[in-house]
DNA sequence: GTCATTCGCGTAATCGGTAACGCAAAGCGA
DNA sequence: TCGCTTTGCGTTACCGATTACGCGAATGAC
């Protein structure tokens, strides 16, 4: 069952393998009936094209490279998967490589994928808005930044519009009657950013002020996981003005952080109430069902997927920006039963 | 920035690309003097060779094609992202694909990977075990089966034992006492039979006889994430013979069961206890935290990764299979605090 | 000092497909 | 019927690498 190629198709019919190709490719010059006995042929041996040869040849491969910081993640787990279904859709082929949250990865899975020869580059990157004159690419191929801008690059982006992911948290605390709302953030990356100008947005429209210890963020680097919110809140316990509400930067961190109030005595939502980003799936199931933020994030894959496939098509096409609204799903850790 | 070629390089030092390659490739018949020039000249120039054309050339990738039947269940998650992760480090890159649990798409998904030319094939198939014959590659390329099996296709394998998976898990509860312990099963694919044998086995093994209503199983086809799990639970419920324990199938299932049993008005695990497979992450932040038996999942894409780039490089070899040792966890599903 | 090796590198063909051009036959108007 | 445009398909070159071979020069044996 030798994988059958165009000169077998051109031979069995005496025609030239040029003639198969354009008449493939939907190239009109090629007459009605030697069209027809083509196609024929082409079906009945169950032709599928090389496509190395034809990136080779065409200078397209038609493939998208995705890099992200961590498959496992649930965010970026269902977005590659729903890219995947929209860029098949679009008849794009994935190509995936996880950074493991280690910039110097990045770069080399972005080197890799682009000698590879995709077509397009989605990534999520995890270096920080400082670097950003960092390698992103060879510049011959489009870039599309996934969740994590890099403004100053003027690359495509598609993610969840940030600063209102944490207006809308934090109005929702205070909405509740809440008056003393802490931020758990993140560091380095837009969202993490953006989350907190949202917050610090939505508090000052409340009229509230901001004591400077109510806003931790935490070393990514030497923590993983749920610890980061874990010791975050412990910071924030261990300081005087006790906060009555929580804003966390995901939902991890809202894990660890209800883990640590819990483990102080403290009840949730009576007593503090949680709110993450991400709306991870299980939220529902547990100890506490967690109050979060929904990106959407299928929507994202197929916005995502549906600019990479015109990027591919035209790679000079103007950046483009999509934001998507987010949405509050409202649980116990804010709200009790 | 335009990608620099073996022959920008020949032209820089007045050579032949075909020397170029070969110091590139190793090959010793190229003098000392030229090897050095050359390789200096191709860390200047930061050179990345084309792999599209390399493939077609040399009839290699150096890609390994994965589909799995869903992204986001975090076995396969975890997989993909020590798989990846693994292969990188073999010089392999890692193409994906979903099959949306979609026989039909499973196969289409397989053709272009084929035609994308990777070097070697790995599938965690949603085909049933009836569907045997069906269409696996074209045999051309080695094929590696992940976590369930077609022992009639005489393909690689790796997965865990999953005999041994059932076997635990009941083992473990009968050890803490039980006498009545039913099953929640899985439905057509090799893990799921296994599992199904595992709890016989250890069920006779125990001397316990097991009522015919004791293992139920449901089609996935109409039902989707817990609620397999759920409805199987309130099917046993329903029937005279209470069981006091239940080996679910695996975590998803596991958590719909309890679901089933809290709403029954069973505590859980003085009246009846569960273990789940898969020790899905989160597992601990629970409402009831899950005893369940861990895949070594990280192992298994390690594992997989090693075979795959043997494969890749001889793919006549022969078929390997590869059997992981399951690791049981016990939380507070199955034994009191 | 010859002849036979080895060494070191280049030439040509190939992988499977695509794009630019060429060219004969057919169509058509006058 | 002559000449000009289409129509329909084939030739050639090329994409960027690799492998098989060829050949001149340096090397060594005698």
């Amino acid at each position: 069952m030798a994988a059958v190629r165009l000169k077998d198709i051109a031979k069995d019919l005496g025609v030239s393998t040029v003639t198969v190709s354009k008449v493939l490719r939907g190239n009109p010059e090629i007459g009605e009936k030697t069209r027809a006995r083509v196609l024929k042929r082409v079906r009945e041996l169950n032709y599928q094209p090389n496509m190395q040869a034809r990136g080779l040849a065409g200078g397209r491969s038609f493939t998208a490279g995705l890099v992200v910081p961590d498959l496992v993640h649930p965010f970026f787990g269902e977005f590659a998967k729903s890219l995947g279904g929209a860029l098949r859709a679009s008849g794009l082929g994935l190509m995936l490589a996880s950074s493991e949250e280690d910039p110097e990865i990045e770069v080399q899975e972005i080197r890799t994928l682009l000698n590879r020869g995709v077509d397009v580059l989605l990534v999520a990157s995890c270096q920080t808005l400082e670097s950003e004159s960092l390698f992103f690419g060879d510049g011959a191929r489009p870039l599309l930044l996934i969740d994590r801008n890099f403004t100053k690059i003027g690359a495509s982006f598609v993610g969840s519009d940030d600063v209102q992911v944490g207006e809308m948290g934090t109005r929702h605390l205070i909405s509740l009657g809440r008056k003393h709302v802490a931020h758990i953030g993140g560091q380095g990356m837009s969202p993490a950013v953006d989350r907190q100008a949202g917050y610090r947005k939505a508090m000052a429209a409340a009229k509230i002020k901001v004591p400077a210890n109510f806003v931790v963020t935490r070393d990514r680097i030497e923590e993983s996981g749920d610890s980061v919110g874990y010791y975050a809140m412990q910071e924030l316990l261990s300081q005087g003005a006790r906060p009555d509400a929580v804003f966390c930067y995901n939902d991890l961190s809202a894990l660890g952080a209800m883990k640590a109030a819990m483990q102080a005595g403290l009840r949730i939502p009576e007593d503090i109430a949680f709110v993450g980003c991400g709306n991870l799936r299980y939220a529902e199931y547990l100890k506490v069902p967690l109050t979060s933020i929904d990106h959407g994030t299928e929507r994202l894959g197929v916005a995502a997927a549906n600019l990479a496939s015109q990027l591919a098509e035209s790679p000079l096409s103007l950046a483009q920006t999509v934001l998507l609204e987010p949405r509050l799903m409202v649980r116990r850790s804010s709200v009790a039963e």
